[in-house]
RNA sequence: UGGGGUGUAGCCAAGCGGUAAGGCAACGGGUUUUGAUCCCGUGAUUCGCAGGUUCGAAUCCUGCCACCCCAGCCA
């Protein structure tokens, strides 16, 4: 299902070239680089499938590297839940695991041959000084006073601080470039800042932090990158990238290259935003089931093979572009549906009573496991007088094109017997509370009368042998396409009911479900018990995602259509 | 506003001067003891717009328009 005859996005086709042009001596080598300030979400997923997938595809390797240079935002906890959720995504760095902080000390020498050179200095303004001297996108940038002074000035400043000899924000190191640029990244970049933190690494050995541009680009050269890979934000950076490799006794010469992220509809993929969801208790935890993020992807059921297929199929190119939540969807339900054992699960419990069935009738009959791939086997299910159906699979006034169970109408119960509806119990208040039944003996699925035609077929469960079980139902977490940028901030957006807990009625063979597992409740979804909340006495399945419901489509036509008329 | 990018169907996306792939969605139809799955069929006289070059332009040139990114001691 995977990857078949695509045809090459423009980055394998850069690859490809630069391969048979020789470059690098044909060798190819990237590297997936995630600061651990967080935890990686499904647009994540595409760099690493494109960092990883196209070193593998093109014979070469591909590091892990976290981006560590800022101590104050930055967890172990982000760096073991990355490397647990780039692993599950598929992928394998062996021993190609890095940090820019192993690097701390040859970049720290690479500044120090940029003073030597003239090219960086110590710059002593303040933040906000340095901000005012920057100029605009229309007027060019003052250039600092502080900014000829002399290299052995430098040299020992940047010492001094290095030996932690001033206070955060007194000095920092910058590149010595141009003032004037319309590039705003070349007007004397900084280099350099004092961080009196501990580095979730190094400690306290180090209180002077590289910045990005700098240690993402010199640690691509000293892993010795090929190409690198990232997002067109970082476009106008590629120029500050390459002043760096011309102006260092480098020894690769790595290229950057960018390609745009992608946005989902209905959901947000800031890091910084999903951190507020997970802040602010909108959610609980970057793992829940509703969160875009990786872990909340697995967590939910989501087979990384669905990720890794969606991925390929969106493609990868230089526009900005908005995702239908479908297409993952898709991606997800094409899994499932081919691996997923089906078993019956009734989420909101009807009891119906089928009274010409025997009081201690009991008969296990035989379920596929898969209607389309019979070497997946069978199980038993049994049946007695008092089951559970779907509310949703009685109405008392149906509409015509209706299928299900109605007042006097027959149906299916699917892999048992034809029923017919005799009688509707309401309580004092008018709700449906039972409905009573009687069968036909002789429609036993497999026996001859079962081939009756009947409206529609239905699943059950026995009553006394159903596993109540909570079950968690997921909607979307934001209720319109791009909750970023609708009024009020994303935050006004969030689907008040993306969380529903039910109390089900399951099939007795779903006592054995262990986490990992994915089942289809036939008719409704797929289904996963919650890897967390599993224990000897207790299983809380998650939905991972609905069936397609051609039915659903038919009831909001139709609200649709009513609305319209009125 | 200076700089950097991007415009092909509802959403993605091939295309690389020779006459608009594919996927998702949508809509029809068939099979079906899951309204699932599966199968079959239906969309661009036109590629942001306007000119130009050419026998021939989504592809080349010119101009315009729209949208995105950049003024952290974040990445």
């Amino acid at each position: 299902m995977e990857t078949e005859n695509r045809p090459q996005d423009f980055l394998r086709q850069l690859v490809a070239a630069d391969i048979a042009a020789g470059k690098h001596g044909g060798r190819v080598q990237t590297r997936f680089p995630p600061e651990p300030n967080g935890f990686l979400h499904i647009g994540h997923a595409k760099a690493i499938c494109l960092d990883f997938g196209i070193a593998e595809e093109f014979g070469g390797t591909c590091y892990l590297r976290f981006d560590d240079t800022n101590p104050e935002k930055e967890e172990v906890r982000y760096v073991e839940a990355i490397k647990e959720d780039v692993r599950w995504l598929g992928f394998d760095w062996e021993d190609r695991l890095a940090h820019a902080s192993d690097y701390f000390e040859q970049l720290h020498d690479y500044a120090v041959h940029l003073i030597e050179a003239g090219k960086a200095y110590v710059d002593s303004l303040s933040a906000a000084e340095i901000r005012a001297y920057r100029g605009t996108f229309t007027k060019p940038g003052l250039e600092s006073p502080y900014r000829d002074r002399s290299i052995p000035e430098n040299l020992e400043l940047f010492a001094a601080m290095r030996r932690g000899e001033f206070e955060e924000g007194e000095h920092v190191l910058r590149a010595r470039i141009d003032m004037a640029s319309p590039n705003m990244n070349l007007r004397d970049p900084t280099l350099y800042r004092i961080r009196k933190v501990p580095h979730q690494r190094t400690g306290d050995a180090w209180c002077i932090y590289p910045m990005y541009d700098f240690a993402h680009t010199l640690s691509d050269e000293l892993e010795g990158t090929t190409h690198s890979f990232c997002t067109l934000e970082f476009e106008d950076h590629r120029p500050l990238y390459e002043w760096f490799l011309d102006n260092l006794p480098v020894r690769n010469r790595p290229k950057q290259t960018e390609f745009s992220r992608f946005n989902l509809m209905f959901t947000i993929m800031s890091k910084r935003k999903l951190a507020r969801l997970v802040d602010e208790g909108h959610v609980d935890g970057w793992d829940d089931p509703r969160m875009p993020t990786l872990s909340g992807m697995r967590r939910r059921g989501y087979p990384a093979a669905a990720i890794r297929e969606f991925v390929g199929r969106i493609g990868v190119t230089k526009k900005d572009n908005l995702i239908e939540l479908g297409a993952l969807e898709t991606c997800v339900r094409e899994n499932l549906n081919a691996s997923a054992p089906r078993r019956f699960g009734v989420l909101r419990p009807l009891k119906v009573v089928i009274e010409n069935y025997p009081e201690d009738g009991e008969e296990w009959l035989t379920a596929a496991n898969h209607p389309n791939r019979p070497e997946m086997g069978s199980r038993r299910v049994p049946f007695t007088r008092e089951i559970y159906i779907e509310r949703d699979d009685f109405m008392e006034n149906p509409p015509r094109k209706f299928r299900r169970l109605r007042p006097g109408g027959e149906v299916r119960l699917r892999y048992a017997y034809i029923v017919k509806c005799e009688e509707v119990i309401k309580d004092a208040s008018g709700d449906v509370v039972e409905l009573r039944c009687s069968y036909d003996p002789l429609t036993r699925s497999g026996m001859e009368q079962a081939q009756r035609k009947v409206k529609g077929t239905v699943h059950w469960v026995s009553a006394r042998h159903a596993l109540r079980r909570e079950v968690r139902l997921y909607d979307r977490l934001f209720s319109t396409p791009n909750p970023d940028q609708g009024p009020g901030g994303f935050l006004a957006h969030l689907n008040p009911d993306s969380l529903e807990s039910v109390d089900a009625a399951l099939e007795p063979s779903l006592a054995e479900a262990s986490p990992g597992e994915r089942y289809q409740f036939e008719r409704s979804g797929y289904f996963t018990p919650d890897p967390f909340l599993h224990s000897a006495g207790r299983t809380v399945f998650l939905r991972t995602i609905t069936l397609s419901d051609s039915w659903a489509k038919i009831e909001r036509q139709a609200m649709r259509e009513a609305a319209a008329s009125k």
